[in-house]
DNA sequence: CCTTCACATGAATCGACCT
DNA sequence: AAGGTCGATTCATGTGAAG
């Protein structure tokens, strides 16, 4: 995988080899389109790879080797090999591409999905979550010799074990979920009706369709505004579509003409949400930190005020240094607030609390205000 | 594992050295006591495996409480490596003693499931379906980092690929779920209460007790009353007592001199089931929580709608995300209700309203209108 | 006896930032 | 690079005491 052959493709300007990659689709086999993108440059890849080992074009081994098709003749280790050598290659071409700290989400079936997640994980890939998609609406099984297949399956993965600063807008999610935090098993319905792509003949454009449901809360849930969302399998462009409607940039690779076309068409007509419409439910980790010590600074808390916790067993006095004191014992609200209650931590923003009339007032409602007051004084 | 070592056997007289294996909880490692069972003997096998967890440090929960994690020395594996040396050891043996018409079903989470799912496969097993179990009542993820881990998953799977006479007990599975085709996603609340086996300090016994609700659909669904149900990792003996209820025979293989004495007892204190007609009880079927997203997400309310209340008093307009905004403010249809009108809560689900024409709908009735068609999705 | 509240707990790969 | 500090974070259910 040499670097020197790496050409600009699709590109609309001559200066730079990488320039112009965003919002458009590569038509090409995956891997080696992965191999032209810039290394550590998309946020999120979302991939729905073919699930079938009985696969009709081309499978490269990791070093780029081609591998006969499969056939029927072939035992099933062969097959299974042949699918792994496939999946490991694009697995590690997207590797190369995803930032450090972004992640990785690839959807499939029982037919693929454990070779796919072990694959993954013996390439590096850190799982944060599987993720459920339980069809409201699956086809039903018609021999009656199993279980309905009522859904597939997810994997959510970091690029490394060690990458702790990947996005996941955990308030937003918990927001869209009536307030209590997103799980792991997700409903929608499959895509069909007016959402489904069809072809001159009103049949579907694309045998695996994805809904755009699906790709929604997929991009909402693990990337901001303004990322780059990959998809090396576009297909009619789901990705690129709810990508584009939801202020993100995409990169899709495609091989067939004819898929092309329609994403281009589908992508085309797509109305980007405003700013407004796409902002993120931000939790207190988004917020600017506050020392509490400005709160004593600015004057919303006087030296020697009385702090104490909600059932006023503990009391500390604040100290013009902004640390607090029981007794001769002085330090952080947070120290001092795990060292009166016996914990190795404390969050001393909820614990301690100051009088106001009969009641308390934990001073995080302070520090709110204190908050409000720096927006005025430097808006973003 | 050669062919010519595999005999005839199932063995119904004093002299074979066999006889007398059923019913019975074999201690010792399972990969040498299955050596010593009579191959193509059994006909369902569960297997509870370790789920090769890596946990880092102390887990604490908001209330700084620890969670009490499994740390066992049995769920510690050196590498990726050792686990599937292990997983192919175990699922080899297993597959010598499983009658050809025999099928295998297999538990874990996205840490283990994806190797022993390529692992099976790479040794012949074939896959009929993937099953997950949605848990009614997961523990949170208490850092607020990713998606609830709300579900795990089975594997099902027959011994060989064109093994079709398998047992699967369609109309039994249909007519416990109301009359239409059992779905590859089951609600199980997870085993407390009174089902969770106790030490004599009141602690759990076991730190992974399966549900019985679950081995008793896995079990109804996939044998026939006098089948052999064998269990690899038997634990405290949740397959047992339910194969004993249902009229099965069991086979339990268990290292741990502690969790075989539980499993006996409790086992003894067993009463078999008499009645021809075995059903599941009913679980529960609440009507399904519709977050406000999810109406969002399937188009029923588009990104930037307005909402009011029912005096057009207040307005807010929908994000994409599902949360709702006044002015800068942004969060879930509660929580602006209630901040607008300066409550502590608020049920946004009838204070909120849609214009319809000249009047305005509360959104509640689109919840309805999402409700009805969720309903074809028929929860367990 | 009923309601309310406090508390416990379950297969968990569960920071960010500054010095 | 390692270490210290700040300070963010939970849902469903069962049990048992309190009112």
């Amino acid at each position: 995988m040499s670097m020197k052959r790496i050409r600009p493709v699709l590109v609309h300007t001559q200066e730079a080899p990488h320039s112009g990659w965003k919002d458009k689709i590569l038509q090409g086999h995956c891997v080696s389109e992965l191999a032209k993108l810039p290394p550590a440059s998309v946020d999120v890849i979302f991939a729905d790879p073919p699930y079938n080992l009985q696969l009709g074009g081309d499978l490269l081994r990791p070093d780029h080797s081609r591998v006969d098709a499969v056939d029927d003749a072939w035992d099933q280790f062969e097959s299974f090999e042949a699918y792994d050598a496939f999946t490991k290659a694009w697995l590690l071409a997207a590797r190369r591409v995803l930032k450090p700290n972004g992640t990785l989400w690839v959807i499939g079936s029982y037919h693929n999905i454990f070779r796919v997640g072990a694959s993954l994980q013996d390439l590096g890939y850190w799982i944060l979550n599987d993720v459920v998609w339980r069809k409201s609406n699956p086809m039903p099984n018609f021999r009656g010799r199993r279980f309905q297949n009522a859904h597939e399956t997810l994997i959510w993965a970091s690029r490394d074990k060690d990458a702790k600063s990947y996005t996941f807008n955990y308030e937003a999610m918990k927001a869209a979920n009536d307030d209590v935090q997103m799980r792991s098993d997700w409903l929608f319905p499959i895509c069909s009706g007016s959402e489904r792509l069809k072809d001159e003949d009103g049949c579907k454009a694309h045998p695996t369709q994805k809904p755009e449901a699906l790709l929604a809360r997929i991009i909402l849930s693990s990337s901001k505004p303004g990322d780059v969302i990959l998809d090396p399998f576009f297909g009619t462009g789901t990705t690129g579509a709810v990508a584009k409607r939801l202020g993100r940039h995409f990169v899709g690779i495609e091989r067939e003409d004819e898929y092309v076309r329609i994403a281009k068409e589908r992508i085309d007509a797509v109305e980007p949400l405003t700013d407004e419409v796409l902002r993120i439910a931000a939790g207190k980790r988004a917020e600017p930190r506050v020392p509490f010590a400005s709160l004593v600074e600015s004057g919303l808390v006087a030296p020697g005020t009385e702090l104490t916790d909600a059932k006023r067993r503990y009391r500390a006095y604040v100290r013009a240094d902004g640390t607090i004191a029981v007794g001769d014992d002085a330090a952080s609200i947070h120290r001092i607030g795990a060292r009166v209650q016996g914990l190795d931590a404390c969050n001393g923003w909820t614990f301690w609390h100051v009088k106001r009339g009969k009641d308390l007032m934990p001073i995080d409602e302070l520090r709110r205000t204190a908050r409000e007051r720096m927006q005025v004084a430097a808006p973003a």
